[in-house]
DNA sequence: GCAATGACGCTCT
DNA sequence: CAGAGCGCCATTG
């Protein structure tokens, strides 16, 4: 079996940049939260923050990355209503937000 | 294969 | 202090 059933959702290749993201986001642990360009980091490259939100964007709803756990650096950076929801979910694992509508640094995530 | 895109981050005006 | 533009580079059509 050379194939074995690849393509499971948007992947084609068995890994890609986008797997390495998903699987830092996947090791976020709950009431943490992490920033694109703290993954960037993470990956080699502090520009490739780019790349990180893309990948976040290519999830597929069923998904078990917890996208909602990556914000900007200033905060939630989606639009509507995607933001919200995000907030929302973070609300939920007991992370609080700034006035600023960023999640205090305590809450940030250190690989 | 080429061109356009994009859930950011930083610098400059 | 606020706003706008550029870069970076994999993914997608």
């Amino acid at each position: 079996m050379k194939k074995r059933a690849i393509q499971e959702k948007t992947e084609s290749k068995p890994e890609g940049l986008f797997a390495k993201i998903y699987r830092l986001v996947s090791a976020i642990p709950p009431g943490k939260v992490t920033t694109y360009g703290t993954i960037a980091r993470v990956l080699g490259n502090p520009r490739l923050s780019r790349r990180v939100g893309f990948a976040m964007a290519s999830l597929p709803q069923g998904t078990t990355v917890p996208w909602h756990r990556v914000v900007g650096k200033n905060g939630i950076s989606l639009p509507w209503p995607y933001g919200a929801k995000q907030k929302s979910l973070l609300a939920k694992e007991k992370v609080r937000f700034g006035k600023d509508g960023r999640p205090l640094e305590k809450y940030f995530y250190q690989f």
